[in-house]
DNA sequence: CACCAATCTGAACGGCGTCAAGATAATCTT
DNA sequence: AAGATTATCTTGACGCCGTTCAGATTGGTG
């Protein structure tokens, strides 16, 4: 009946059928990645790992629980990408914004999951545990608190980065629109169109006036 | 065929039911205010105007097109809203604030419509036509050019509106954020936090510069 | 080996978006 | 004024959705 068409990512397997969470979770992004969020049914989601619809009820108590161990994977990802770029990036002035535009390359190039991300997000009214502790939004806050050589007040610090982080978000929501085509091309590219909008933004105006 | 349903408010009750695209498009924005996105379905809205879930298919080609609908009359709000701020707004330095304090307040106060209005755009991968003739987003362009007092090169004007643009749109999405409560009343009120991150973003850096 | 609890299936419920066929009523033609 | 036409609305159906529940299956434990 059942012909092992599991994808035994790791080797526990711990009961009847496999790990069937992190199967479901994987199933969940393949089919975000190739049909988008509009086709992330939870029958969609059971058909693809090849169980019945019911069966995901055993390990998540509803469809929203599961899209939130899909967006918890989303932010993981977003966090190294974070980090990579932050590593990579010259010290000084545009270290933020290489941040920025790592960002918002992120969230262009998986669409479907920032999306789930943020509607997750939405549903608690509040972001992500993960962000606060070591993760994105707090590589945000150190690179800005680094830039600033320390002397911004805790209050400044944290405006700062919700505005670096807002922007970041609205760029990212914003970057696939047609409307920006021509402009881009104007400017050589995406990269440098990211840039140009950053630096418009300059979103150390106040710090670095202090 | 057809003539395009325009919105004829005025005192034609053209057909059989009566204005039936008019009380539709009334009867979704009153589910949204009183029940948020999730409980706008085309049923419930038919429900909710008094005729058979398939009457709406003679006024709207699908779901997405009486959204759309729904959408044109949040823009316009939106226009308005922020018309009224430009007009009170003191000129100089904070007007472009003031703009991004009105923009994220509709946001905060319509959510359910900002959200529709958003998701609609996303469905197309495009802003609306309306914003570009002498809607928000050219209130927007012109705020800023008088602020540079028409200096600017339309290229940075554009990328600046832009910026802006996508900092007022980030901000309405994470203002209702649980996270930012404290913040909000260590700076004594949701304005004086607004202010706050658009001061940090101080949108004119560049432009000033020159 | 027998039992138990965890896991999965199958069938069902109500709600959804959408469509096709028919009823109804306003408009147009003559 | 009467018939034809056209737009409008209803009824009923289809397939998909999220969710629940009773029952089958199975791995682990005593």
């Amino acid at each position: 009946m059942s012909e092992m068409t599991q994808t035994a990512t790791t080797d526990a397997r711990p009961y009847h059928h496999g790990d069937l969470s992190r199967a479901l979770v994987e199933a969940a992004r393949r089919i975000l990645e190739t049909d988008g969020p509009a086709a992330l049914s939870l029958r969609a989601v059971a058909r693809e790992a090849g169980v019945s619809p019911a069966a995901p009820y055993h390990h998540f108590k509803d469809k929203g629980e599961l899209l939130d161990a899909v967006a918890h994977e989303g932010w993981a990802a977003l966090d190294a990408a974070l980090t990579e770029a932050r590593r990579k990036a010259a010290d000084g002035k545009d270290r933020m914004t290489s941040l920025g535009v790592a960002y918002v390359r992120f969230a262009r190039d998986n669409p479907a999951l920032y999306r789930v991300m943020y509607d997750c997000s939405r549903d608690k009214d509040a972001l992500p545990e993960q962000m606060k502790e070591e993760g994105a939004y707090c590589q945000v806050r150190n690179t800005i608190d680094e830039r600033s050589g320390g002397t911004a007040s805790p209050i400044d610090l944290e405006l700062a980065t919700i505005a670096a982080w807002c922007a970041g978000h609205g760029l990212a929501e914003m970057i696939s629109f047609k409307q920006f085509a021509p402009l881009k091309e104007a400017l050589g590219g995406e990269e440098a169109f990211l840039r140009g909008v950053f630096e418009h933004l300059g979103m150390f105006a106040k710090l670095d006036q202090a």
